[in-house]
DNA sequence: GTCAAATATTCCTTGAGGAGAATATGTGCC
DNA sequence: GGCACATATTCTCCTCAAGGAATATTTGAC
């Protein structure tokens, strides 16, 4: 049996702001050091750093020493944590769903 | 072709603190009116209030009025657009579940 | 060892947001 | 219309977090 991961808070606060969701959504992308985040993002190298640090306290990234750089990169648990929690939401709209699916049709038809 | 429906960092924020998250566990459950919330979770009715303006102005919630009470609900849309956005991560852990299915079947093992 | 590149940390200032208390608004009841 | 219940809004205080600028730290090159 799977002990299902916790979701923390933490996750969706370290997401909640935009430069580091921006951050996020390049390292999607692979890994990358700090200075090409800054450069890609436009944001200047401490900032980044911050944001690193926030991201790394809440699990979601982490670091790779890789000659005088430092390599980011997504950690899978808390996005696993998300999707599995997320999910568990899906009997809200899977009914709305079906309604929504009659929409659908019928835009399809015209 | 279904357009994806946008994700907001507005949704982690509301989601980012505490007590909003525990309100929107607790919707989870179906809809509530303000006053059940505020006493199922210990939480002055105000801040209840105020919370609920948050995360209505993030999408997250819907009001109807029935009688003198307000009957909020979760709204599927926001949760759909999370479900759909951390799932397009599933290729950051998919590749290490595979090594770490062999860490789980010699646990199995044992 | 010295210098330069890459990154982290500190200090400061400013603004946003959360809690508490009080009050306003709305709505049904008689 | 007046009253009581349910909810929303306002105000104040306070803490925290983000950005900017400067500086410290680490590490490689020579």
């Amino acid at each position: 049996m799977t002990a299902a991961i916790a979701l923390d808070v933490g996750t969706f606060a370290a997401l909640g702001e935009p430069n580091r969701l921006r951050m996020v959504e390049l390292l999607r992308g692979g890994p990358r050091a700090v200075g090409e985040m800054a450069e890609a993002l436009g944001i200047r190298q401490p900032q980044v750093s911050k944001h690193l640090k926030v991201l790394g306290e809440a699990g979601l990234v982490s670091v790779e020493a890789v000659a005088r750089r430092r390599i980011y990169r997504l950690e899978p648990a808390p996005f696993a944590a998300m999707a599995h929690w997320v999910d568990s939401f899906e009997a809200l709209w899977s009914q709305r769903l079906d309604a929504m699916g009659d929409v659908l049709a019928s835009l399809d038809d015209a």
